[in-house]
DNA sequence: TTGCTTGCAAATGATTTGCACTGCT
DNA sequence: AGCAGTGCAAATCATTTGCAAGCAA
């Protein structure tokens, strides 16, 4: 506790502006998260850090959520799976492994996300669709199902 | 009722090999996710042909995702939603509009899929993930919500 | 008949919420 | 003191499941 890294620096500063103290129980999850070689369960975020109360720890999830500083996603397992908001990260794609349900992140050629990006882009022309974000699940098998 | 068309074919099959009948709930689930322009949720399912029971649409279209006719979507919102399989349609990803929550279908230019294709391939080399298929979300707002 | 299907109602389980208490500020 | 944050337990609500009745082969 204590040690203030650039991520705290900039969480503080996203909670602050959302009228949200960054308690223990706050950088815990968000040490977690930022742990995690990618997006967590809330059950693998209580085992890692202990003491998180189940209700505290959705609610803080949240909002955290609320104040863009965490991502919650649905890939259909029983749980949800949180990480850390993209302005806090690098902007990544999901592996999962359809065999043992692990989710890992990538980052992709920078060449073929500009070609995705381009692409998106040309929807807005085509179907009147103004892209923001994008997410990419690439569903197989992961190195230890092999 | 009674026009076979060449999806009722191809979902006959699916279904034979999987020792399920073609009935006429399953028919109506199926008409009713072929018809929307989009992946839709058991909600939509249930008024777009009413006379199915909720249940039996839940069950349903379980066992159709086993046998690889249907597809489900946990996109986040508070229902999942279901597609037919790709085996049954083009391959395609989904606009999610941010701002009144519809999702529809895309077709990406074949150029795209393909550098895309190429990347996922080359993840088995340096990540030891052997990509199956993938999807593609692009968030952000519709024509109708411009 | 035999066994897949169906619909109702009850059960399940992840997530949410009410409320009283704790602890910053 | 005043109010945000916490934890427990109870409530929600989409989805699943048990069971008795319906229907096709």
């Amino acid at each position: 506790m204590g040690s203030t890294t650039e991520l705290d620096r900039a969480v503080t500063q996203q909670l602050a502006d959302h009228d949200l103290r960054y308690t223990s129980g706050r950088r815990a999850i968000v040490a977690g998260l930022h742990d995690a070689d990618g997006p967590v369960t809330l059950p693998e975020l209580l085992e890692a850090s202990s003491d998180l109360a189940q209700s505290s720890a959705y609610r803080n999830l949240s909002l955290l959520e609320e104040a863009g500083v965490v991502r919650r996603l649905a890939h259909g397992g029983e749980y949800a799976r949180y990480e850390l908001s993209e302005a806090l990260t690098e902007h990544h794609h999901h592996l999962i492994c359809e065999n043992c349900g692990s989710v890992a992140d990538v980052v992709l050629d920078p060449a073929v996300e500009r070609s995705l990006d381009e692409a998106l882009r040309a929807l807005e022309s085509s179907e009147g669709f103004v892209a923001g974000h994008h997410t990419l699940d690439v569903y197989g098998r992961c190195a230890n199902c092999t």
